[in-house]
DNA sequence: GATGAAACGTA
DNA sequence: CGTACGTTTCATCT
């Protein structure tokens, strides 16, 4: 590729001014300028989890703001290297031979860097053939011939030849941001000869970076006083045989390098270039783009305001050099006594209102302060709903519960959760922001609403009112308005803002096909979610109590043994003190290396517990295990509600695969492989007015889905005939029968096909099984041979991710996985296991939040009083009377096994206890 | 007080 | 050197 220029966003508009004379030319070299932030911040520091460096991105994005803030140029460019010979490495070719190799971290980072520019509306131009200073040199004095002021950023030095009285190099000193002006009298003050005459000084002296040897002996105070006495090296070659001593000698003899180092150094001025002047007026910033890039940089949000400060950002517009665009409408009326249904049925009947809640929500109950209505004519109202008389109050909760009255609402849960606690209902939401974003974007982290109004609106939604009550200094004060006031409008901006981004998303969603995930599945599940949540599940607590002074027995005779053992009393529950304690004193033998030291985990200590007689290690286990059964308890039993039940909170936007999460507490990781364990199941119990707990849950799903995306024959035949699944497959790769293949058999294919799902690797295979790698690997390869099938697919599902940028479950639900194309190979593996797993483990959650909404319809179309009460990604937990055992039984294993029509059957297996533990099967 | 790492529970 | 989560504890930072 010769000469590639970009020039994002229109710019030549703006060319004028440049020809006009004014303006100022901003060239930065890129390469050298993130190399030197690279060395200026600690790698190791700067690092997202998933093992991309960004400690130069970082600081070439800090330094940017800087210039662009302090230096405001009118015209910025930014040139850059291009990999492969020069004409210097043709006229010399030893030209940067011994240097370094490139810090393994680094490359990666310049692509970051590029990324960043062009979605900042920056220009970068490389060219073949040419360094970037090249570049810079042409770019200069085309600017200088205009009249421009031009500023250069570079860590070369050779730059400094550029330097002139409209043209300043800036160079990088101990930290990038740190920039020494090099103006002529700085250069001559700091070397003795004016800027044109750098370029012999550094012939002279050399340049180590470039191979370029000087004269020997001769460092940049000789250097500058021979050039001072005699003008320029094509003088002192002229007067060569006057210089005395031994660099004069030594000038002699080396003359041939000298003047190779002049011919090499001088920057060319006329590069070959696509772009001109006018094309180097910034664009407008992607400010969405620049936010998803920092997201996967993981960078904090200081940064990216500092820099959305310095640039424009579209829709903002010229004028406004502010962070921001727009805000939204804070106007907002207060219907008086008895002219709220009026206000509601005069405005909302039209078109989708958007709704914004004040108060208190969570753990399955909540309280509302406030309510705003922003109407699609572009009215707004608030309604305290505690002042409400009689006829407002019934005239609030049918326009609440009126499911023809089209609502918008962020994180629609929580306040109807609060609505229920009033003894209203919230109906008709047809579009929730939080959700819709989830769709959009599943990895986002920021679910805020004004990070989205940010993200996909471009707009600022200020607050007047601070979090803590305080009116906000700059807007609240001047308007002389009262609290009340701030509050009001702040309310009715949120429902503003959530109307606009509910429409923005959902015209997003279109495009991508997931209009149907969210009308079909997401919205109506939230109401399924808030009925689970405020139902919530009976614990026994007096229970929980003695087991918990059982566990922490049990706990404290551990502590006491592992004293005794070693003779001094030290934290067990801490892995530095453990570490010191088993490597250092008792000399045990080093276990696997982690960050901090070396690993003190479960699979360590066992191992370690074989090595050695000492009798630590087990009683370290045996601790872990207790502390860990008496939290989980404790922190159970602080969490059951007045009404004896415990209320989990399930987050329906986190996890990036489409699952449901569990909050506070999570009911999702309740123990159930140990006995001990399932003791905890035992204290969830049936609650009053009900009979039995009944637990449903999908057998092999995972799988099942793998069969039915993969067609594979053997797979599915496996399925349909198979009672005993992974022997079914064990002997189909072991080429027996069933009923012959052993328990040892059996556990090595169900870890396999559990594994493959996974993207697992042939060396973690081995690590779980305790077998060697190669073993592993012609276990997987016996099985590629019988399910040839499933190879194919898992292949063709990472291409077409590749190719498509996102992985698509059954029902259209897609994850984005920009690192499959990383050219860090950590980071792309990662991707790839991630594209394997998500349509699987998606496809699965699907499912069952089909399952759920068919099951909850079904229990009221059927009048049954049973219900709901956790779902635990392919189990559900249900409560139900002793006369609807049998009808719910079957209408739940009907419901959730007809969720989806699969290549296989869903099976689905039910049971039935008084507590959780029993309902097992 | 906030944040990160380590450890470990579930599907 | 398999995925997806949430919670607790300790250590370290501001």
């Amino acid at each position: 590729m010769a000469n590639t220029q970009e020039t994002p966003g229109q710019s030549s508009a703006d060319g004028a001014s440049a020809a006009g004379g004014g303006g100022r030319l901003l060239l930065v070299d890129g390469h050298s300028m993130a190399f030197r932030a690279f060395f200026a911040l600690p790698v190791d520091k700067f690092g997202t989890t998933t093992g991309q460096s960004t400690n130069a991105v970082y600081g070439f994005t800090s330094m940017l703001i800087k210039l662009l803030r302090e230096e405001e140029p009118t015209h910025i460019a930014v040139a850059w290297d291009v990999s492969g010979p020069t004409f210097r490495h043709e006229a010399y070719g030893e030209y940067k031979d011994g240097r370094a190799d490139t810090p393994p971290e680094f490359p990666s980072q310049v692509e970051l860097v590029q990324e960043l520019l062009r979605l900042l509306g920056m220009v970068s131009v490389s060219v073949q053939g040419f360094e970037a200073d090249d570049v810079i040199a042409t770019l200069a004095h085309r600017a200088g011939a205009e009249g421009m002021e031009v500023l250069i950023a570079s860590g070369d030095r050779d730059a400094f030849q550029l330097v002139d009285g409209g043209c300043t190099v800036l160079y990088p000193g101990k930290s990038v941001s740190d920039l020494t002006r090099m103006t002529p009298e700085r250069v001559e003050e700091k070397y003795g000869v004016p800027p044109e005459r750098y370029r012999d000084l550094a012939a002279l002296v050399g340049e180590k970076a470039d191979n370029l040897p000087g004269v020997p002996g001769v460092g940049p105070k000789t250097a500058a006083k021979w050039i001072l006495k005699y003008g320029s090296v094509d003088a002192l070659v002229e007067h060569a045989d006057e210089l005395t001593g031994k660099a004069g000698q030594n000038f002699r003899d080396h003359l041939d390098d000298v003047l190779r180092n002049q011919r090499l150094n001088l920057l060319v001025g006329d590069v070959p270039l696509e772009v001109g002047l006018e094309d180097l007026v910034p664009g407008a910033a992607d400010r969405q783009g620049v936010n998803t890039l920092f997201d996967d940089l993981e960078f904090a949000s200081t940064l990216r305001d500092r820099l959305f400060q310095v640039v424009d950002t579209e829709g903002a517009g010229e004028a406004a050099q502010g962070p921001s665009g727009e805000d939204f409408d804070g106007s907002v009326s207060v219907p008086g006594p008895g002219a709220l249904g009026a206000w509601l049925e005069g405005h909302t009947a039209q078109g989708r209102s958007g709704v914004a809640f004040s108060g208190t929500w969570g753990s399955g109950t909540g309280a509302l302060t406030g309510v705003a209505v922003a109407a699609a004519d572009g009215a707004a109202a608030y309604i305290d709903p505690c002042a409400l008389g009689e006829e407002d109050e019934r005239a609030l909760a049918a326009w609440l519960a009126d499911g023809d009255r089209a609502k918008a609402v962020h994180e629609a849960k929580g306040p109807l959760l609060a609505a229920f606690a009033h003894g209203w209902d919230l109906r008709g939401v047809t579009g929730d922001t939080a959700v819709a974003a989830y769709l959009v974007q599943p990895g986002q982290r920021k679910t805020g609403l004004e990070d989205m109004c940010r993200q996909y609106l471009n707009k600022e939604l200020v607050r007047r009112q601070e979090e803590g009550g305080q009116l906000s200094l700059d807007i609240g004060g001047g308007e002389g308005g009262d609290e009340g006031e701030a509050v009001r409008a702040d309310l009715a901006v949120r429902a503003r803002a959530t109307l606009e981004l509910a429409d923005r998303l959902d015209a997003l969603l279109e495009q991508r096909g997931g209009s149907g995930l969210m009308a079909d599945v997401e919205l109506p599940l939230v109401r399924v979610l808030a009925g689970m949540e405020r139902v919530g599940i009976a614990a026994d607590r007096s229970y929980l109590d003695g087991l918990e002074g059982e566990f922490a027995a049990e706990q404290r005779r551990a502590v006491e043994e592992a004293h005794r053992v070693v003779g001094r009393e030290f934290n067990l529950g801490s892995p530095k003190q453990l570490q010191q304690v088993l490597f250092d004193e008792l000399g045990l033998p080093r276990t696997k290396k982690i960050k901090t030291g070396y690993t003190t985990d479960a699979d360590a200590l066992a191992w370690l517990a074989g090595q050695t007689d000492n009798e630590l290690p087990s009683i370290l286990l045996r601790h872990r295990d207790q502390t860990r059964l008496r939290t989980t308890v404790e922190g159970l039993i602080k969490t059951i509600a007045e009404d004896g039940r415990i209320h989990t909170t399930f987050n329906q936007t986190v996890a990036a695969t489409g699952r449901l999460s569990s909050v506070e507490p999570n009911l999702q990781n309740i123990p159930v492989r140990t006995d001990a364990g399932r003791r905890i199941r035992r204290a969830f119990v049936v609650g009053p007015g009900y009979d039995a707990l009944m637990t449903a849950d999908y057998s092999q799903i995972e799988l099942r889905i793998m069969a039915h995306l993969s067609q594979d024959a053997a797979l599915i035949e496996a399925f349909q005939t198979g009672h005993d699944f992974h022997a079914e497959i064990a002997a189909r790769v072991f080429g027996t029968d069933p009923e012959r293949v052993g328990p040892e058999e059996r556990a090595r294919i169900k870890a396999m096909n559990y594994g493959l799902a996974y993207g697992l690797s042939e060396f973690g295979l081995s690590q779980q099984l305790g077998v060697t790698p190669g073993e592993a690997r012609t276990l997987m390869e016996d099985f590629f041979q019988v399910f040839g099938g499933v190879r194919d697919y898992l292949q063709a599902v990472v291409e077409q991710a590749r190719r498509d940028g996102y992985t698509e479950t059954i029902l259209g639900r897609r994850r984005y996985l920009p690192d499959l194309t990383s050219d860090n190979r950590q980071r792309r593996q990662m991707a790839e296991r991630m594209a394997l797993n998500a349509p699987i483990q998606g496809s699965a959650a699907d499912i069952i939040k089909v399952a759920m909404l068919d099951v909850d319809r079904a229990l009221r179309e059927g009048g049954h009083r049973a219900r709901a009460l956790l779902q635990v990604h392919d189990e559900l937990v249900l409560e139900v009377p002793e006369d609807e055992v049998e009808p719910v039984r079957k209408l739940v294993s009907d419901r959730m096994a007809g969720a989806y029509d699969l290549r296989v059957p869903l099976a689905v297996s039910v049971g039935l206890g008084e507590n959780w533990r029993d309902a097992a099967h």
